[in-house]
DNA sequence: TCAATTTGGTTTCTTAACGCAACCCTATTC
DNA sequence: GAATAGGGTTGCGTTAAGAAACCAAATTGA
C-alpha cells in the first residue's frame, strides 16, 4: 500500500486512525468487546488470514489497545484481552455500529440490541452532547479560530 | 490490496467501514465537518495524491456520505458537501478525536476545542449511555443471545 | 489575444500491503 | 506415537496506495 503514516500528524484523529483505521483493527476490536479473546476465534469469525491477525493483534497489543496474556491452560495458551484505551473506544464502535445500522442496514439483521444490564433497557444512541447534556449536531457546534487545522476561518 | 470486501458482511459494522473505514474517507469527512469543500482545500489541507482524493471522493459520493454540487463559479466548480447521512457520522468522528486525544496526545496541541455555538461552552465527551442518559461501560452493557455475531455465549 | 493560472482529473510507474496456502513448533489428547 | 489444536512464520501472486507527470476547460490578466 505504501501508505503514509500519520504518527506525527497533529491531527489527533489522524493519530487515531493509524492505530485502528485499518480494515481490520476495528473489528478486532469490536469482537474483543463481544467477548473474543483467542486466535483461533477471531481468525473464524472474522475469517481473517493468519499472518493478518498475528500482524493487527500485535500492533495493537504495541499500541495498548490488547494486552497478550499467557493463561497457561492446555492448548490455548494465549489471550488478548482489551486494555482500558481498548475498552474506551466503546463510543466509536457503537457510533459506528448505529451509524451502519441507520444508513446500510442489512434486510436480515436486526439493529444492535445492546442492553444496560441492569435494566435489561436497549441503550440510546451515541450523540454529542452539550454541556447540559443536550444533543449536538454538526451545525450546532463551532471550533475557535486557533484550533482549525489550517487555520480556516469556516464554521464547523 | 486484495482487500477483503464486506459489502455481503451480516456486520454493520463491517459495512459501515466498507464506506468510512480506509485511511482517508474519515479524515475527509472531518475535514468536510471542519467546513472544507473544495477538491484543492482537501488536497492540501490532507497532503493526499490526487487521484487518491478523486478515487475516495468519488466513493464518498457513490455511498451517499458526500455529494458533489456544480457551483459554476469562476474557476472553483464542485464543491464536495456533507450529506444528512455524512453528518450523521458526527459522533463517531468525535468520538474518535476524543480517543485520540485521551490516549495519544500530541504534545503541541490543544485536545479539541469544539463549543456549543448558543452557550459558547465545550462538548461534553460522547459516552454510551442507557435509557435514562447515564453513561456505560463496555461491561455494563450485554447483547442477547440471538444477536451475537456466530451466536456465542459470552458476555459484551 | 495569447500566455499563465486555477480547478479537477487521468495516466504511468513503483512500492508495499493484503490474502492464500503451506509449513512449523509445542502441547495435548487418544 | 499419531492425530489434533493453538499460535505463528514464510513465500508468493495480486492489487491498491502514492508520487509525479500530464491533460483539458475556464479564468485571469497584461
Amino acid at each position: 500500500m505504501a501508505r503514509k503514516r500519520f504518527d506525527d500528524s497533529n491531527c489527533s484523529v489522524a493519530r487515531a486512525l493509524n492505530e485502528v483505521g485499518d480494515w481490520w483493527s476495528l473489528l478486532i476490536v469490536l469482537h474483543a468487546m463481544y467477548g473474543t479473546r483467542r486466535f483461533v476465534d477471531f481468525q473464524q469469525e472474522l475469517g481473517i488470514a493468519k499472518n493478518i491477525l498475528c500482524d493487527r493483534l500485535a500492533r495493537l497489543v504495541d499500541n495498548e489497545v490488547l494486552k497478550k496474556v499467557d493463561v497457561g491452560e492446555h492448548g490455548s495458551r494465549f489471550e488478548y484481552r482489551l486494555t482500558d484505551k481498548g475498552r474506551d473506544l466503546f463510543p466509536v464502535v457503537i457510533a459506528l455500529r448505529q451509524w451502519g445500522d441507520k444508513w446500510n442496514p442489512a434486510p436480515d439483521e436486526q439493529p444492535l440490541d445492546l442492553r444496560d444490564r441492569t435494566s435489561g433497557q436497549p441503550i440510546g444512541p451515541v450523540q454529542v452532547r452539550d454541556a447540559q447534556g443536550q444533543p449536538l449536531s454538526v451545525r450546532d457546534v463551532f471550533i475557535p479560530e486557533e484550533s482549525l487545522p489550517g487555520n480556516k476561518k469556516r464554521p464547523a
